[in-house]
DNA sequence: TTAGAATGTAACAAAACTGTAACAAAACTG
DNA sequence: CAGTTTTGTTACAGTTTTGTTACATTCTAA
């Protein structure tokens, strides 16, 4: 599905570093280690990681700092960032937030809870987690690879299926003939652009049961989109 | 910088509501408040909010469930979610953040704190390109080729549209017939220069709803624009 | 291999949109 | 003010775009 993810560590506490590094390996990660914020920003130069684990006082910059410049460069404001500390006070964790940091964790915590924290932020940078897509009352599993309908199973043939599906990963959204040919059919694939038209039709057909409403839009002379008006 | 954030309140306990609900406001958000989850459900169908806090313990469905179902659907699933609750054990954290929640706040706790939280995702979130041109109270959604006047859908043909289009993308400035034939219609077609007086007219019939004000400026022999005066 | 499913095209029907002209109304001109 | 120019409004015929159907061909699974 989804690359593994890597993690950027920075932590001067010796003791800690393997407890939080193994964890993390074992959860799935691959995972940098930093024991301060030059040697941090240098690895984060070097690759830039999906998400950064920050202890608050660690030095030249501390925690806190590499947070403020992180979010000041464009390519590594949108990484997620969360905070490590023994503060536990209200004050503190709120400098930490306003710092531009996603989440907070103070010490002691569990493995278990900074990893799932970890998935808490990463399934908003990359929410392709979910097995089923929905739209109203139409769903698909994409696993099994099937389509069902206020629940009743729906047969589509697989160019029904991925129109459908495409359609529904990006609701509302217009996609010319062409645009859909692309993504759908495949690049490079050369059919008559009316083709789409049947197949939307074939579409509609399917999934319009016994009179449901029809969320299939035309946009005259731009496309179509799956749509609730 | 960017339009009042939405912040829809889920909470069943009626003193804490109030209290949200005003620091929320003295914060500069516009709140929306629900007694439980089918109300909080029925809101968001109503108008997506920018951020959600859950109680928990909310009933039918509870925080928890509410938070499943936003996470399934596309155009909810990437709402961030702030889990409100008690409960302070770890296990219950992971459970919460497990379930797509991005950030958990454990009562009691202070306004300030749950303000921080909110912009810390909120920031996150706005990273977002949502690609709409605005004009008073007239806006496209370009991706979803929508128009809307007052948050009411306009139907508009494709020359219409693009017309609109054309002219929102440059407010105030006046386009000469033969300026928007080229831009609008394309260069190197060939109609009658009056035709674009027909589609203004029928742009300004169809955005001008009910008494709403003229927006589309005829500069007597230079052209037309949109403009507020 | 063979029956059934799926696919791409073409042809015609239906619907939506467009351009034009003709007249009315408004704005300018001297 | 009377005449002139420009824009507003309307109706409609023609054009473009999309819907629908049928069919020959290509896949696919048993």
């Amino acid at each position: 599905m989804s690359a593994t993810k890597r993690i950027l560590v920075v932590e001067d506490d010796k003791a800690l570093m393997p407890i939080i590094s193994y964890n993390l390996q074992k959860s799935g990660f691959i995972v940098r280690e930093a024991i301060n914020g030059d040697e941090a920003l240098l690895l984060i130069k070097e690759e830039l990681p999906d998400l950064a684990i920050l202890d608050w006082m660690v030095p030249s910059p501390s925690g806190l700092e590499i947070c403020k410049i992180l979010r000041r460069k464009k390519e590594t404001s949108s990484i997620p960032i969360i905070l490590l500390t023994a503060k536990g006070e209200e004050e503190d964790r709120i400098r930490g937030l306003n710092s531009g940091a996603d989440d907070y964790v103070t010490k002691p915590f569990s493995p278990a809870e900074l990893v799932a924290r970890i998935n808490a932020l990463l399934r908003r940078v990359n929410h392709s987690h979910s097995n089923t897509i929905e739209f109203e009352d139409i769903s698909i599993d994409v696993n099994k690879h099937k389509v069902f309908r206020g629940g009743k199973k729906i047969h589509l043939g697989p160019t029904e299926y991925k129109l459908l599906k495409h359609l529904m990963e990006n609701p509302g959204r217009v996609f010319s003939r062409d645009n859909l040919l692309d993504k759908v059919w495949g690049h490079g694939i050369y059919v008559e652009s009316r083709t789409v038209d049947t197949h939307i039709r074939r579409l509609r057909k399917a999934i319009n049961i016994d009179g449901t409403k029809n969320y299939i839009r035309t946009v005259r002379s731009a496309g179509y989109s799956i749509d609730n008006e």
